[in-house]
DNA sequence: CTTTTTTCTGCAAGTAGTTTGCAACTCGCA
DNA sequence: TGCGAGTTGCAAACTACTTGCAGAAAAAAG
């Protein structure tokens, strides 16, 4: 646990359990929405305000520890940093959030890179499309 | 004028000066959020509300006039539908907007065709990363 | 035309998600 | 142990968008 926290503290952040608390949800989790990961962190601690989990996500996120993406039209979901080695499909018909790993975009973000000096990151927002299922059904 | 007003008509909507003014924002801007097409309105027509843009918008949307894509964070930006023919490229360091076509990522939709029946609407959210210039400066 | 039906608009209020100011607190360090 | 910067809870503010409703105005019917 000596670990744990230095880990936090070689980011130059202090240790509070608010802190240590918003990480372990988004590692739990997955992807969280700020909402869910205060809904995790108050099933065994009830207190911690609304607030403060977004500010320690913001935090999180400047040190590198977590990273958001967009699933959807709506807000923002977190992933913790290490975990974000696949694409996100979302269907825009039923909801559905398939994976895909990010190799299956090499070639794409490859030619972004040579024709136009533009360095992707395929993870920040959703693939969005129709899935198999849906495509089926009509 | 009567070819104008028969296309909104063919799709069962009525006419009215503000989805006439609504659409014809639309295709004068790019991309546009809510806000801009509001704006864009108001100088020649200001009585219009915010509220009968947002719900022209969605209804253009639902008979296939415009579209909606996501640049960014916050809210979604409109653009013509016969307009949608090209990826957004988005900095997330200074903001900005590049283009490119979308054949540029014909292969990669054609992969999650193949591996997994997923049918790629590519134009739907932003590609994001970091602009050659801003490449540069870091 | 005029009447009737139906859709649409403006307005005001409401909601969802996120941010901010501030006083009180507490973590890390001397 | 005591200090100061960083952090928290709380309430209020804010942004983007939605909704209910009553009156206005298109289009359809007569
Ligand atoms: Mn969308
Ligand atoms: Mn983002
Ligand atoms: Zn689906
Ligand atoms: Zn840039």
């Amino acid at each position: 646990m000596v670990d744990k926290n230095q880990e936090l503290r070689d980011k130059g952040l202090r240790l509070t359990p608010q802190r240590q608390l918003v990480l372990q949800a988004v590692r739990e989790l997955g992807h969280a929405t700020p909402e869910e990961v205060a809904e995790k962190v108050r099933s065994t601690h009830p207190g911690i305000n609304l607030s403060t989990v977004y500010r320690n996500l913001e935090t999180l996120e400047n040190v590198g520890l977590v990273q958001h993406t967009h699933l959807g039209h709506g807000g923002a979901t977190y992933h913790a940093a290490e975990e974000l080695t696949h694409l996100h499909l979302v269907c825009g018909k039923c909801g559905s959030v398939g994976d895909a790993p990010i190799e299956t975009a090499a070639s794409f973000v490859n030619t972004l890179i040579d024709e136009y000096g533009f360095k992707t990151d395929v993870t920040h927002f959703a693939i969005y499309g129709t899935c198999e299922n849906c495509t089926a059904k009509s």
